[in-house]
DNA sequence: ACCTTTCGTTGAAACCTTTCAATCCAAGGA
DNA sequence: TCCTTGGATTGAAAGGTTTCAACGAAAGGT
């Protein structure tokens, strides 16, 4: 294997010029089945495979999008990322997955290789949604996606969820479950969907007519099973009397890390404390008391942001939108007694 | 944004020769500092941006390196990702990971897009490791590295864990915990992982002089939460002088599965069942029962085969080699009572 | 004052594919 | 027999970058 074989090796091997062996390439019809035949002899004999650069070079644009999510190992997002594939294959696309893990120094060299890449488009879910880096992508020329999250301007299309809906139903229902002493757990608040799920949190708080100081504020490190676990030493070490009967958590990993925390301590849910997660992952409805929790339409979510990040891509007369989805609250076990 | 521009923009607006401009992107050390003001100044300017096609065409390979994993929603992938991604990061190179989601046609379609891409190199979990479509791939010219399978000749590099080793020191800690009648939890047995696994389970139990009846297999139609559930009222649905006291499951998702189905059926975890797992994902010491598990060296495994990826890439002497890990019994409450 | 280095810059070639106008040839019509 | 038509094939150009031999000018040495 000394030099991939080019149009040209072919070409010459089946003895056609080189545009013949293109034609057979992208537009076999014109080519007569005699000589088709003897080019892609000669194609299998030299092992030819087409140089993707090269076809890019000349068409100006990939055949490739990508998703740059924050967290592959959240199962949120890949399950997100699963509609974005099956979309993708759909439209003939391939799909790159890019994990920014949750740094905006990675999410900006990921993106600026794939701006470089020429990629088709890009569907990102960032660190901060407001970030200039997102403008400059376009700027650029490749068409941006922003998934799960909204920008305040509307100079990009985003598919996005209403979190502070989702924060209001999960503190909604444990009011009406009775709770007038609940923690909020999540962080760090730089995260968009944190701050938004808390400020509806509170605003269902404030509505029920509760005092502030009675929704106690835990706040997270990451959204981490771990952090979960350390969030639950932390909020059943509180005095008895401060002690919230409910906790409402930013997502599912973190609620099902205090799950956990609190049944190594032996203590019960929801009897001790009642949870409410937020994602619906696979993972919430198999825990040992099954998690009640907000769901969100992933696959669909990224369904929906594929379909407006090719719009971009190919609709001169595109206009952007903001797409949210309604959450809804799926109740189960950990609250229900 | 008309079209975006290009060295050539760049070279005409600073007034020099593109050659220079290339001069400053790739050797900036030969070029005065004033030249290369002027320079970086109109690239500013036209807001340029290198095309990575065109300069991979001319280079001949990318800057990329791609992982093709068999199952992106499964957290033992994903921990072997950032592996990769970390080692990948160090060595300057990007990450694009490729779900197959278990379809061979779409492992084949990855593959074939990434060889005309020119990747560096390919990691891969291939769903069958002895498939002839990986010998096309390096055959045409690209590094591949597969990654927790081994081939059975040894014409690629691998990076796995002994999973026969992993299957009987499951089974040995469930024999030496007393349990006379196990279940192996596990399949499609086209999975190479599970029957690597069960054969080490079989021989473990015969070498302990056990009935070979009395370890029942349990086939599942894949390695999920949902699997697990199904599996479990098969299991519990046995006669009771034929119901196994312990299982192991050929991963922790379906252990995970197993416990749900067990806990909202009333019963406990040892005392009705015991349960061993397989990889150590984060979530089985979460779990409500935290789960003993059989942990594999997830990051090391994408960090090892990282650099046996590049090696085949530099280094013309690379010699094939196949890294085995040894896994680990980690014992918890869901077999110690 | 002349020759040699050294440094900075240049221009052209090469990488591989696709496209398109131009050419060729055979068949069919007049 | 000559002309037209249509299909098959060709050859050259274009796309953006990198590399490298070659060139010019300025600096250093004698």
């Amino acid at each position: 294997m000394v030099r991939a074989s080019s149009v040209k090796d072919v070409a010459a091997r089946a003895g056609v010029s080189l545009g013949t062996v293109s034609n057979v390439l992208n537009r076999p019809d014109r080519v007569s089945p005699e000589t088709r035949a003897r080019v892609e002899q000669a194609m299998r004999d030299l092992g030819f495979v087409r140089n993707e650069s090269a076809r890019q070079l000349r068409a100006g644009r990939s055949r490739t999008l990508a998703y740059v999510l924050l967290d592959a190992r959240n199962p949120f997002f890949t399950d997100v990322a699963e509609g974005v594939e099956r979309a993708a294959e759909a439209a003939g696309l391939s799909l790159f997955l890019c994990n920014s893990d949750n740094r905006s120094s990675r999410e900006q060299d990921y993106l600026a290789h794939l701006v470089e890449q020429r990629v088709q488009g890009i569907l990102v879910t960032p660190v901060d949604a407001q970030s200039p880096a997102l403008a400059d992508v376009r700027r650029n020329g490749t068409p941006v996606v922003i998934v799960d999250r909204t920008r305040s301007d509307d100079t990009f299309c985003s598919v996005a969820v209403d979190d502070e809906l989702g924060g209001r139903l999960a503190v909604e229902h444990l009011i009406e479950q009775g709770h007038t002493r609940v923690a909020f757990i999540g962080g760090p608040d730089t995260i968009g969907q944190v701050r938004d799920r808390l400020e509806g949190a509170r605003k269902a708080w404030a509505d029920a007519g509760l005092p502030p100081e009675q929704l106690v504020v835990v706040t997270t490190e990451a959204l981490t099973v771990v952090e979960g676990r350390s969030a639950g030493e932390r909020v059943m070490g509180l005095g008895r009397n401060r002690r919230p009967t409910a906790a409402f958590c930013a997502n599912d990993l973190l609620a099902l890390g205090l799950l956990q925390q609190l049944s190594t301590s032996g203590l019960s849910v929801p009897g001790d404390l009642a949870i409410v997660g937020y994602d619906d992952i696979e993972y919430a409805s198999a825990a040992a008391v099954p998690l009640t929790s907000v769901r969100q339409p992933r696959q669909e979510l990224g369904r929906r942001a594929t379909e407006l990040v090719l719009d971009e891509a190919d609709n001169p007369e595109h206009v952007h939108q903001q797409v949210v989805f309604t959450p809804e609250l799926v109740a189960r076990r950990s609250t229900l007694g």
